[in-house]
This record gives C-alpha cells, sequence and structure tokens, in this order.
DNA sequence: GCAAACTTTCAAAAAATACTGAAAACACAA
DNA sequence: TTGTGTTTTCAGTATTTTTTGAAAGTTTGC
C-alpha cells in the first residue's frame, strides 16, 4: 500500500476539481462547490486556514463562499474545545444533502417565479382579444405546472430517507 | 378596450425580463432565456430581425441564442412560403418543455457527473486505510444517489402528460 | 486596559462571460 | 456569373462575476 496516500488525494482532487465544475453549471458559484467537495470528502471539519491551504485561495474568498455554504445548510460550524478559531464540517449524507439543496433553490428561485407568473396572469385576466387570452392562457399553464412542481418538490424534500426510497421502488415496480 | 393592447404589451415585457433573471440564476443565459420567453408568448413565429428589435440586442447575440435555442429542442425553424429568411417558433406545452430541459440537463450535467463519481469510485476501490474506505463510501452513497435521480428522470421525461398527471395524483393521493 | 487570535468587510484587480458589428460565407434567382 | 438577401463567424469590447488582500472589527485571555 505504498501510494495509496497520494492516490487518494489524487482521486479527491480530481472530484472537488469536478464537483467546482458542475455547480458553476448549475449555477453556484464554482469556489461553493469546490469548498463543498472537499468538506464532504474531509475526515475531520476542517478551518478557514485549511480550505484556503488547500484550494489554494485567499482568505476573503474562503470566508465568503464558506459563510454561504452555511447559509445554505449544507455544512455547520464547529467548535473545538481549547481552539479559538471555528471549523466547519459538511453534511455527509445525500439524501439530506440534495433536500436542502432543493429548499434553498425552491425559496430562491421558484417562488419568485411563481409571483412574476401570478403578476403576468392577473394583469391580463380581463382581456378579450384572441392574443391577450392565449397570453393569459399560457401563464396559466405555466403557473400550473410550476407551483405543482413546487409542491411535489416540498412533499419529496419533507420525506424521510426510507420513506423516498419506499416511493421510489412503487414508482418503478 | 382601449389600452388593452398597451397593456398586454407591459405584461409581455414584464414577462420576458423576469424569464430572463430566472434563466441567468439556472446558469441559463439571460438573453436566451429572453428569447425563449419571447417566442412562448407570440402568437407567431419571428424572424432573426424581429427578435432582435424586440430585445434590442445585435444580430449575432441573437443568432446565436436562437441556435442554442434550437438545440435544446425549445424552438423549431419554420420555413414560410415565398420568404427567403428562417422564422422561429417555441414549442408551448409546459409538459414537453420540462421535458426537454429535463433531458438536455442530463445529458450535459448529470452524465458527466456520472462519469466522474465512477472514476473516483474506482481508483480508491481497493483502499484499505480508513480514509480511503471513507473516501470510496461516499463516492459510491453519491453515484447512487445520482444514477437514481437520473433514471428518475428518463422515466419521467418519458410520460405522456396524461400518464405524468395521474401517477402525481397517486403521489399526493 | 492591552494584545493576540481570529472573523468580517470591501475597494480594487482579475477573470469569465456575453454582446456587438462588420466581414465572410452561403444560397438562390435572374 | 453576378447580385441580393440571408446566415454564420469572430475579433474586439463591454459587462458581470469572482477573487484578492489588506484594513477594520470582534472576541478572548491576561
Amino acid at each position: 500500500m505504498a501510494g495509496e496516500v497520494l492516490q487518494l488525494e489524487q482521486a479527491r482532487e480530481e472530484f472537488v476539481t469536478q464537483w467546482g465544475v458542475m455547480g458553476a453549471q448549475w449555477g453556484i458559484n464554482r469556489t461553493m462547490a469546490q469548498i463543498h467537495a472537499l468538506l464532504m470528502t474531509s475526515p475531520n471539519a476542517m478551518s478557514t486556514d485549511e480550505v484556503m491551504e488547500a484550494l489554494k485561495i485567499s482568505r476573503g474568498n474562503a470566508h465568503t463562499n464558506l459563510k454561504e455554504l452555511v447559509g445554505w445548510g449544507l455544512i455547520r460550524i464547529v467548535i473545538k474545545k481549547g481552539e479559538r478559531k471555528e471549523f466547519f464540517e459538511a453534511e455527509k449524507d445525500v439524501w439530506e444533502i440534495f433536500r436542502r439543496v432543493a429548499r434553498e433553490r425552491k425559496r430562491r428561485e421558484i417562488d419568485p417565479a411563481l409571483e412574476t407568473l401570478r403578476i403576468c396572469k392577473a394583469a391580463t385576466a380581463e382581456m378579450t382579444s384572441a392574443e391577450g387570452r392565449a397570453f393569459h392562457d399560457q401563464m396559466n399553464q405555466l403557473e400550473d405546472f410550476v407551483s405543482f412542481a413546487s409542491k411535489m418538490g416540498d412533499r419529496v424534500a419533507s420525506m424521510q430517507h426510507g420513506k423516498a426510497i419506499k416511493l421510489a421502488m412503487k414508482f418503478f415496480g
């Protein structure tokens, strides 16, 4: 098992890099995704300085993104006895990660979109022209769909892992 | 019904603007989302020049994003008799829009992520250290989850609208 | 109180991304 | 084949986003 430590380090680096790329595609800042990947695969909680060192980033950058991750509920602050600085540790359960991302994206993206759709719908509710009615109808369909998806998301996100698995089985069965 | 035309125009503009903001948050370029919103709410197919005029954007920008939308399968090219230029018209059915976005994101984002997870998993499969095994296990859990979600997506996206509604009812019931 | 250890903020710089406009390529009709 | 209408490309520019690094702020122990 000579090079095992090295090999592990490489695999982890690959994972951190790719998770960063993925995050960027999903509209999440690359560094934030990388820190998340780093902490998800860290055997122990890390300090800001350790994160800075591991990813070769500045203090400000590390700080901002760590706090952002805390805001998403994807990592938490850990205080070690006898240490003055904060350490951070990631939620590792994938189902829990999924639930938190889902909840946050709903709050930030789905809900405002719904609001817009409602406004556009209301503004054209009384229209009599064919074009006006077509627009109103389109808004209506979109709103129905998005609000349905939103409820669906709530429902899934509030499930326990075991329950979700069961449901999924039913779905495929 | 004096100001109806004006009011409709305003509602539509609001929708186009907000859809653009939304798209940007989802990692889709703002202009692309705006063109999509514009065409979704257009009573008829539009030419590149009409899109340029409506959104006050350059030809290059309009062209690139129109083609990108065609690539996503969200709009299609329409040829009108007696006209030499291309017109574009959007898919308006929300379920169909959802299916196409889902398929495309899966192809572009989920599949490559899975590939990375598999690589990282394989690279650490034989490790004996606690850290190595913990990492491998984490990759495994992630891969299970993502590939499950991916299959789930396939399944939903291949359903007919009616079938999906039925399933959803069962889900909520 | 002061000093050390640590966190937070933010203006400026760098990097990434999107957009423009004009030129080149293409397609078709005369 | 030449001219006209149209699409495509792309170098340069503008905008947006991210990152840095240093200063300001906070907390704690003595």
